[in-house]
DNA sequence: TAAAAGAACGTTAGCGCTAACGTTTATGGG
DNA sequence: CCCATAAACGTTAGCGCTAACGTTCTTTTA
């Protein structure tokens, strides 16, 4: 395309007439630079087919216009809304976001946050308070913003945007005591890698036994990420072994729909004769048919918050935000209440 | 946590007693460097609680160990499984993956673009063919590979991998032929948008035409993502407007699902009244009831035969391939085909 | 009209690392 | 025991950009 060797901001700026300081700032804005240069420099450039070099930029300035995220899974429609917020949020600050994910696995969030730390973020954003403590030793000595989401952690590293898991649990359980049903499953997955899931479950089943009923039903086994599938055979399971439940609620949406059809396919009626919850306002519950209760946890707006705490704590605002707890609503649709709204 | 400023690989070369070379090449593997002072220097950078500057490393080395990839919704399955296939693909060569989205729109496709470029990205996946002329301009002379995935286009910018999204759609346009339904639908979206679901559109609308059926029925106005949402409001629109409809294709599996659901609140049966086909062979697909037919298309393995192209590309093997072209097979499910196993 | 203030540029230096090459120290074969 | 060979480490230089400060020229204000 062009000569051999890929162009400089040198290069620009001999071609232009200027000097290099002066390419430089014509590139950025609000700098101050005459509108007639900047015009030369920026045709001086395309004609050069120059594009600066971020790499050099965040070298020499200290700067990488990253914030570093890590997310347990990136096919989760959840997870990428919350980071769909944060890429949004930090659009104006002209921050990039550098995503990973870390499969569910605080091992490999060490390997990933290791990894991201090279790249010198000016932030991090990570998903849950459950790290290593090597890791956690890593987010606290970086020395940039931290922001834990997704959870309320007991010893945040720095800053937080989450929400109860188990309080969540909670609400779920006492809105299907409310409908009436008393023999009450959960369905989930390994806690010690899910520790979000295990909140909930813990959550859920405490508030079961407050209110008197029995929490021993129980399917949580395989390793996350809970899909359809382990929903589809956790349903097969708690069946055989528990044939006369009434309620269950999944650890997650996907689960939730697996459950579900599973129960459908066994001539079985939702919900009267079992009813089903999720979880993560996923669109698929709200078009399933039924339509499947859940708990809205705004994943959206997590990673918009997170782009907030992350901006605001970059300016150095005195007194900025340490903490915003979010608080998930249940949706209550027909997979559990005959009550609610159409099929 | 430290002093003030963060360490470098000045001051951990000194704690140790070694020069700042030693310590560079004692932080990478195969370099000759005696066990014993490898040892040595690894203490001194855990005490100093020292992180390998990558942005210093990539400058000095220019290699920034950045691939660089666009999709155009990272809240999609099938793209988050070519990204995890990219990365996983990639992990063994010590890249790291820079993932975007684009929102089906090629202008911010261009802005992406030239954000990922300044980043010195060592090789560009990028998803379809369609492209701004600038976009194209700038994959054209970064002077690195470039990998077009999800479509085969006609005058590649280097390297693809990818299928036809039109022979797909032919090829379910024939399995709905062959099954025995005559007046078939096509639920889609916005063509200008999304040129793979258009080409899908195109196939499927060609194909229903030379087997000598009406291709008139077509429900595709609305902007890309088309979700569960926008198929069911298709699904509306269609049976209002062609009640006979026997049958029809999404362009996605999600508005399968909210068009079949559709169907289903208005009583009927799927797929004795109308047969529904999806595209992209998502999880939902498999566990809906009656279980949609759809296409797969491997996304986890285009990521990774992307990466193996990025890989051979950057190790410069000669001949290297330039296109690898998958073939889309057709999943037949219930939805589609009463003879299909269970429901 | 002179002094102050600001806009528009240029100059100097250096960010932290690694490529390339030079030097020293083990290792082994004749 | 000497020299060739390789392993282990050091030295030098520079990647391309921007922060900080300096200079020139224009505009504003008392």
């Amino acid at each position: 395309m062009n000569d051999d060797r890929k162009a400089t901001m040198a290069d620009v700026a001999h071609l232009a007439g200027v000097s290099p300081m002066t390419v430089s700032r014509a590139l950025k804005p609000n700098t101050s630079v005459s509108a007639s240069t900047r015009e030369k420099i920026r045709a001086a450039a395309d004609q050069l087919g120059y594009v600066l070099d971020a790499t050099a930029a965040a070298f020499s300035s200290g700067r990488s216009g990253f914030v570093a995220m890590t997310v347990p899974s990136i096919n989760n429609a959840n997870f990428a809304d919350t980071a769909r917020g944060l890429t949004e949020g930090l659009r104006d600050s002209g921050l990039e976001l550098l995503l990973g994910y870390t499969d569910y696995d605080t091992a490999e969030e060490e390997r990933l946050v290791e990894a991201f730390l090279r790249r010198r973020p000016e932030a991090m954003v990570v998903t849950g308070g459950a790290h290593t403590d090597r890791c956690r030793a890593l987010l606290a000595g970086a020395g940039v913003p931290v922001v834990e989401t997704w959870d309320l952690p007991k010893a945040p590293i720095d800053r937080v945007v989450g929400f109860s898991n188990a309080e969540a649990g909670a609400h779920v359980a006492q809105h299907l005591y409310d409908e009436g049903y008393r023999r009450i499953a959960f369905i989930g997955g390994d806690g010690a890698r899910d520790s979000r899931g295990a909140d909930r479950q813990r959550g859920f089943l405490r508030a079961l036994d407050q209110l008197g009923l029995p929490c021993d039903r129980l399917v949580a086994h395989a390793a996350p990420p809970i899909t359809m599938e382990e929903g589809a055979l956790a349903m097969s399971k708690l069946l055989e072994r528990w044939p006369d439940t009434q309620a269950a609620m999944c650890v997650s949406d996907l689960s939730a729909f697996g459950a579900m059809n599973t129960a459908l396919r066994q001539g079985l009626r939702v919900p009267e004769d079992i009813a089903i919850a999720g979880f993560g306002a996923y669109g698929l519950s709200a078009h399933a048919l039924p339509a499947i209760t859940t708990v809205d946890v705004q994943a959206l707006r997590i990673g918009l918050d997170a782009a907030k705490l992350v901006v605001s704590a970059l300016q150095g605002s005195i007194g900025d935000t340490k903490l915003l707890k979010h608080s998930p609503q249940v949706i209550v649709r027909r997979s559990t209440s005959s009550k609610a709204s159409s099929a």
